[in-house]
DNA sequence: CTGAAAGCGCTTACAG
DNA sequence: CTGAAAGCGCTTACAG
């Protein structure tokens, strides 16, 4: 059938492409019921339905998303903007995973993902708004979430589908996913207070971002409850801060037995200049880290970390957006409730992190698995 | 204005959107004067063009995607199909570096980028060829360039605008960029035979993609002419195989002096392994990669590598792809030739590497940089 | 330089 | 369960 491939790239629609028209007429029904048919919805019979759907894989009919769109159906597309530094992109296996997860779930329900990087929190705003004033996604996943972030107040004002990943708290109205980043902090405190650690180091990043608050608080509160000293610096999420923060960390009258960064880069820099003035990592002090990447665990010696799939974060994030789109699309009827924030909705769903001990806070671990059987040796990339 | 906001969110349509036909009521001409207004094209008077342009600012007037590309028009958007592994995504500092490249052209021009993560080479057609036949993109954009890949013939046959990432050779009559791999093999090579290596190694990761194969042969030919001996192995691009391969070239009765990695990841793997056997990187053994990456520039020693920016080439990715697009846009005569192959257009354009030397192949670079004045310090990664 | 009309491909009420 | 029609919002020839 080689008849059906495109003669004439160029030449815009002029009666070659294969419509519902065609499809109907074969058929010999009408364009509406072809509608119906492809659609999976009632109004036709059984045996047309078949006879429909054979003909248009026959005629290799592909549906016109604009078409659609333009009718009112789902353009069936998400959106995620980001006003993150373009680097950070590649550097950050978190993210990757993330979004491979979303992608996984969006593309089983033939959904695309649009991605734009933006280089501000007010331009995130602004492109949200006209995706949606556009029609150019059904609805948005908020990552990135910031302790005092305006795309909340603004997207409860579009009250379109958005679903936060972030939290708890800070999400206004909006229904959220989250890691429990207070609960990866008491694992990671306790384990190495359990260990016999009395001074204890956090070597965060952003604190505008609500997860690295949020841990910053655990650290104070846990530390407090275990009546151990903890030290708390900002040093940002690149390498030169951590290096520079674990210098001086070192160079107090009393420094800390343990450090604990918020990412593997700043784990790893770290470390590394804990190496260069001589302390064995491990043996002499003890580092763990908030993400547990590759990099954590081809580390010598491993890194300790505290984690979760990433991957398996993207998918319930895309779930959950799917699900909201479900909601407010066309099956509901005309009374749903004003806001999207009613109360069934905005339940937030946790994702409960894991710790996973290796030979950079207890040097028998690494020993253990040696044979090369890490026990975090899945795809789990963790926050 | 707060009457403009959206009061019904989830009723489509239904007169409340701002049209061209609103926007040509109040200015007192036609809907079609207005398309041609906002388009920028001849047809309405300059006076008249201002007006209208000036009422749709007030009125809020968002264009329609979907209406605009059933009408024929662009769909302002470019298309990225990915067959690699989604964990790959966020460990590649080189990728999220070029898709902020190419990220950043588009937006400028108004175009967004769909991207897709397939799970093999066929589905990465099948869904270019969906794509281009639902009218969801424009144009696409081809990484990953195997040695011998399908997606060149079935885009050729599709004669839809794409830009193929990788080169030279292998891809068909398509226009293409690409860095110069054999020329970044010889400065490698070369640097190492001048400071008196006569034992190289290449550890090389996945022989199917082009790039690598192309690092391949230049390797051995390089190696000729210079009268060095030269192995080379396949290890993947995980740390797994890079380990694996440098413990075997170390048991090697004359193992190496010098060991050349594809990537960041791969070298620091390697190096750790030779760390752990005793070997001082840079002092006793030399360490090169293909991707100056920040992991690159924080491990110690410093890893000397050969690279480009990867926003840059992502940046000329775009541009190129756009041109193409312009290129088979409306404004073209119908005369055309057929194949988009024509001479001028298959035209590949390169991006020159450059060697970074530091301490992992002449410990006095690290030396002379120590102060943190890393030449290459700027957001280059490379491939 | 401007107006009136047709058409892009689909979906959705509304009658039968 | 099926048919006929209107409409989504724009662009593009084609007349004036």
């Amino acid at each position: 059938m080689t008849t059906s491939r495109q003669d004439r790239p160029r030449g815009r629609g002029r009666g070659q492409r294969v419509t519902i028209v065609d499809i109907a007429e074969r058929a010999g029904v009408t364009a509406a019921a072809v509608s119906l048919a492809v659609n999976g919805r009632p109004g036709v019979s059984d045996a047309t339905r078949t006879r429909i759907l054979s003909i248009a894989r026959e005629l290799e009919w592909e549906p016109s998303p604009a078409a659609r769109a333009l009718a009112g159906a789902p353009v069936l597309t998400a959106g995620m903007v980001l006003a993150r530094p373009a680097e950070q992109l590649g550097s950050d296996a978190f993210f990757g995973a993330f979004v491979a997860g979303l992608q996984e779930v969006l593309s089983a329900r033939d959904y695309s993902l649009q991605m734009k990087i933006v280089d501000s929190p007010d331009a995130e705003v602004e492109t949200t708004r006209r995706w949606f004033a556009q029609r150019k996604v059904d609805g948005v996943v908020v990552v990135d979430l910031r302790v005092d972030d305006p795309r909340i107040p603004a997207l409860e004002d579009l009250g379109q589908p958005a679903l936060v990943v972030g939290g708890p708290g800070h999400h206004g109205a909006l229904p959220a996913v989250y890691v429990d980043d207070a609960h990866a902090t008491r694992l990671l405190v306790d384990h190495l207070a359990d260990r016999g650690h009395r001074r204890l180091a956090r070597v965060a990043g952003d604190a505008e971002l609500l997860h690295i608050a949020l841990r910053d608080r655990a650290f104070r509160e846990r530390c407090t409850a275990r009546a151990v000293t903890g030290t708390l610096d900002h040093a940002g999420f690149g390498t030169r801060g951590a290096e520079a923060v674990t210098a001086e960390l070192l160079a107090r009258r009393e420094p800390p037995s343990a450090l604990l960064f918020d990412t593997d880069e700043m784990a790893l820099a770290g470390a590394r200049v804990l190496q260069e003035a001589g302390w064995r990592v491990g043996e002499d002090i003890a580092v763990a880290s908030y993400e547990d990447s590759p990099l954590a665990r081809t580390h010598r010696p491993r890194i300790t970390a505290v984690g979760r799939s990433a991957v398996e974060y993207g998918r319930l994030a895309a779930t959950r957006l799917l699900e909201l789109i479900g909601e407010g699309g066309r099956h509901v009827p005309a009374g749903t409730p004003e806001h999207p924030g009613s109360p069934a909705e905005v339940e937030a769903r946790v994702i409960e992190p894991e710790l996973v001990v290796r030979g950079s806070t207890d040097p028998a671990a690494d020993r253990a698995t040696a044979a090369g059987t890490d026990p975090a040796h899945h795809e789990a990339l963790a926050r």
